[in-house]
This record gives structure tokens, sequence and C-alpha cells, in this order.
DNA sequence: CATCGTTGTTCCAACGATGTAAAGACCGAG
DNA sequence: CTCGGTCTTTACATCGTTGGAACAACGATG
């Protein structure tokens, strides 16, 4: 691999002006630029990005912390991200916590200024005590925890409302949620959605319509699904909190011959891929993933700049993605 | 930061007998070993990996060059494969090319021992010419082009013809398959044993029931069911060459009325999470994910140490996910 | 012609870690 | 008390790059 001192050498100019070429710094002679150009092409010359950062100062990369990237949802974003990094020049490095708490501390705990120049974070089980990074972060989603970290998502509790409600307009009146969890700070924001929809309509809250579910795989839809059918008066509709559980509820509902929509109307919450080709089609919440990935990176690289910027809660966009799983009563 | 030169001042010894620490060589005195240790203690230390790979002359790096990572499939592979490079302290940089020849160009391009130690390279497009890499490599999946690189797989072929025999064994007689691809080689070699197994019942080979698919994203299984429902003489099953396409193919069916299985039997190819839930669920042929993922990073770490080993050639296990949408005629 | 500012180039040190070689400490044997 | 050998520690150079100081070349100015 050829180094700047090679290119030196065959340019015959010293080392610094090469650099000085190679970064478009100051000023170079028009010849000495075309001979050492030559030689870059020549060499077929590639920085060692070690070296650079280290000299630099930074890692060029930054992490992104996420439970799983065999979740639909994370890998879509994690796409994204890596995408929106690039514009940054930055490298993404991705650690799986698989959603557990020793998982996730000891990710946050590897990250330092010698390893990521910032990170993304998507924890679930992180305690306020947890939070001592030493390099810049941004949270994703919403979370319980009050810490004095920057947050890009949606607002959890407006669309949550905006789900139930829907389900309400079509006229259902038992509507059961699944996803409550008892860590996990975006579920209970949607929980309060449901409840203040349901409120707001003068519905009844029934707490034997709200399931929780420990993780939010499809295998764990499927189980809440099951106990929801088994109560001696089931639900009409079902709120899930992401698009796993929803695709394991209908599962459940057709083995247990329960249509949908017709006799059980069903709302998730993610807008992965996948829900626009289940038989029938899921109606969910769409978080604009592309505008999280984006907002998440460009509010890094603004802050690993000025080191002490304000805490940003950016809000991003999403919308209601109406298919066949839900119709009016 | 901490860096050894602080940790050497607090433990009153030079910076080597610190890194000597650290690092777990040759003799250390008891008495200097425990005051050092307390010092890493106290300072927090963490080695600067960017300075020790430079110096050591690695990058602490491998490459994932995949087609796009919202396809579950390279997502759960992925996830797989960072968890088999932390076991030889390697970190994954993940490129997506999108399946196009340009982006595998120039991801291929930007691989160089000064970024990366080694890659693992899923290529769908690439020619042989592309092949002049500077770095160890592994290919994921068998491809029409013959170069001397490592692979890591399936036997395709036989795999192929294991999901065909399965549908000839139930009784199928109008098989369709669904992902001809003219430079993906694995589609080439799913197409043979598709032939082979239609051969070996002395089954007609029907080229009208053999319809390309351009990408494998679930809406170009989608289209191409709709093809085939549209033939005067439907087919009674269709094997498809990924899950994706399958699902696809059965939201088609589902939107003609056309029952699976009863009408139609499908196979899929992948066993994507998503497969066991959808309605009715995928029959599939399972590779073994975890196998590949350790496999394709084991090679390249033996290759890391001895440039020019031989190619291997290696083949993982797969097998036949038996689910609802295949059943007796 | 000495001086000056501008422009272009080189030299040197440094980023943080590690390999090498050499120096120092220590022991028992002669 | 010296010698030879093992054990332990240190100084120094080095990886490839870049920032800054120093320096050289130049035409313009007084």
């Amino acid at each position: 691999m050829a180094t700047l001192k090679d290119v030196a050498r065959l340019a015959g100019v010293s080392v610094k002006t090469v650099s000085n070429v190679v970064n478009g710094y100051s000023f170079v002679k028009p010849d000495n630029r075309a001979r050492v150009e030559a030689a870059l092409e020549a060499t077929g010359y590639r920085p060692n990005l070690g070296a650079r950062n280290l000299r630099r100062g930074r890692t060029g990369f930054i992490a992104l912390v996420l439970p799983e990237l065999s979740i639909p949802y994370f890998a879509e974003l994690t796409g994204l991200v890596i995408a929106a990094a690039q514009e940054h020049e930055w490298n993404v490095l991705i650690e799986q916590t698989f959603g557990t708490l020793s998982g996730e501390r000891s990710a946050v705990a590897s990250l330092g200024p010698h390893l990521v120049d910032a990170a993304v974070l998507s924890p679930e089980a992180l305690q306020v005590e947890d939070f001592r990074l030493s390099v810049p972060a941004v949270l994703l989603g919403e979370h319980a925890v009050d810490v004095p970290i920057s947050r890009v998502g949606i607002d959890n509790v407006a669309a949550a409302m905006t789900a139930v409600r829907h389900l309400i307009s079509l006229g259902h009146t038992r509507i059961a949620a699944i996803g409550a969890h008892p860590h996990r700070g975006t579920a209970a924001l949607r929980l309060e959605g449901y409840r203040a929809a349901l409120a707001e309509a003068a519905l009844p809250f029934d707490s034997a319509l709200v399931v929780p579910a420990l993780n939010y795989h499809r295998a764990d839809g499927a189980a809440a699904m099951r106990a929801l059918l088994d109560l001696r008066n089931p639900p009409d509709a079902v709120f899930c909190f992401n698009d796993l559980l929803a695709v394991g509820a209908m599962r459940t509902a057709a083995e247990r011959s329960v249509r949908v929509p017709e006799d059980l109307a069903v709302v998730g919450f993610d807008n992965n891929d996948e829900s626009a080709y289940t038989s029938p089609s899921l109606t969910t919440v769409a978080p604009d993933k592309s505008a999280i990935a984006r907002a998440a990176v460009d509010l890094l690289s603004r802050r690993a700049g000025a080191p002490d910027l304000r805490c940003d809660d950016v809000q991003t966009p999403f919308s209601l993605q109406v298919r066949e799983s839900t119709v009016a009563r």
C-alpha cells in the first residue's frame, strides 16, 4: 500500500507538499501540483485513515447502539443511518444489545472518544445513572428517563392517539393494546396516547385489554393475542405497539379463524416493509425513518463541532398508513 | 481520555511497562503489576485502537459488502457476522451496494488494507475483472463468475432440488419458478436445481413457468405471480428463489382469491423470520445463517494470518422447513 | 540595493501505541 | 568478589499523517 512518502519520492517533493495537495490546503505551484497528482494516480494512493484520525484527534466513526439487526425496524433504520453518516464522512459502528440491560451497559461503556466521535443510541432498559457518556450522543425515540441528551423521534403520544382515534372513528369500542412494558419509555407514552384517545371519546378504560409484551417480537404479539381472544369479552380491535406484535397478533387471529378486519381490526406501529404485504395488509403508524436518521446524524455533526450545545429535542413527522387491516364496522 | 503516558506517570513506571501489563506480555514484577493495574483502574484507561492498529499494521475492521440492510436475509446475516467478528476482535464496516454494479464497484474499490483487514462480499452483479482485491476476502453464496476467492454458502443446486422435490412429492406437476436473473449466480444455480428436479421426475420443463425478477423484493414476487396467474394454464405450485418473492407471490394469490396451499403451493428460500408468521406460514429452504457467518469470519481470520492459503469452498448445511404453504394435492 | 510581504516548500514534532535492543537488577556458582 | 545468566525495566525508533515553524524564493517597494 502506497504511503505519502512513496508518493513524495515519486513526485520529487516533500511529504508535506503531497499532504497539502491531498487536503487541498494552502498554495502549491501548478507544476508541482500536477506532478503530485500524477504520482497519486500512479501509486493509487489512499490515505491511511487510522493515521490521519490519530493525528487529527478524531476517529471517523459513530456508534449506532440498537437492540438487534434482525428486527426490521432497526435494520431499515440502520441502512438509513449509514447513508446519512456517509455524507459527513463517518463510518458507522454497530453494537447490538439484544435489549438487555447488561448488553446496553457494556455497549455504552465501550463508547469512548478513542473509539467513536459520537453515538446514536436506541436503548430500552438503561437507567439514568448509566448515561455517563464521554462522547456526544443522540437518543432515538422518547424515553421515560430524563437525561440531558438530545433526542430525535416522533411524538409517541400523538401518534398513538392518531392510531386509536382511527379505530374509534371506524366504530370500534372494545379496543385492546398490546405492548405494555415496565421499563420501555415509548411503551408508556403509547399507552398514554391510547388512554387519552379512549377518554376523549368517552370510552371506558379496561385494564384487561392492555396486554404486556416483554419483547416486541412476532411471538410476543401472537401470545398476547391468544390471551385477548381467551377473554370472556374479547376486543373488536387491537392497537399493537409495533408491527411485529401486530403480525403475531394477526397470525393468532388467523389460527383461531378470527377474521381481520371484519371481526378484529388491527393497527401496528413502525410501518415495516413487510406490513404492506401481509394478508390483510397492515394499517400502521408510519414514522419518517429517513428523517429520523438524517436528523440524528446532523445533530451529532453539529454537536461534534460545538461541544456544549443546548439539548435539542427534534420531532420528526409521522403519518397513519391506512391499509386493509382496519375497516368500518 | 487517559493514555498510556498518564497511567505510567501515575504508577511511576515507564510507558512500556504499562503496555506490557495491558497486553499481558513478558515478565512484570508483582508489585509493579499491582501498581499499574491500580493506575489503570484509577484512570479508566482504554487503549486508543487507532494508534494500536497503526503500530500493529492492522485496522481492526472487516468490511461486509451487501446489497441492502432492509432485506431481512442480509439484516439477519449481518447481526450474526457482527457477533462472529467480535470473537476475533474485529469490528464490522457495512457497505450497502443496493445491488447495482456501480455500487458494488465503488464498494470494492474502497476496500484496501488501510481501511479493513479483510472483507466479506455478497455481490450480485460484479464481473470477473472487478475482483482486484487487495485484502483477503470471502464470497457469500455461489456465483457464476469464477474467481480465485474463497466461498461460503450452501449447495444451491441441491437446495433448490430439495425444494422442488418436496413439491413434486406432494403431487404437483405444474411447478413455476420465480426469480430467474441474468447476472445473479445463485439464480442460475437454483434454476438448475429446479430443472434437475423436474427432469428427475420426468416432468416437462415449460419456460413460460419461469419468471424473472430483477430485484428480489416483495413487489417483484407480487408482479411475477400476477403474470403467472394470467397464464392460460396457471401453475399449481411455485418455487420462489427467496422468501420475499414468496411473500409477494402469496400476497398476489390472496388478492386474486387463489387459495394457498389448496390451489397453489408456495415454497420460498432463506427462512426469514417473517416467514413463520405469514398466513399461511411459508415452507422454505432454511440455510444455517449462523454457520455461514461463522465460517466466513473464521476463514478470513485464518487467511489474515497466512496470506496465500489455498482457496476454500465451505459448504454450510441447509434444511427444508416445511410449513403450511405446501400440502399434498 | 536593502527591505518587505507574499507565496511555496521543507523540516520537525506530535498523535498513542508497540517492537527492539540495550541497560539495569538480581541470583547463584565459581 | 567477580562472572554469567535470567529476569525486569527502560529509552528509542517507528507506524502514516498533519500542524506549525522555519526557511527559501520571488517581485514589488522605497
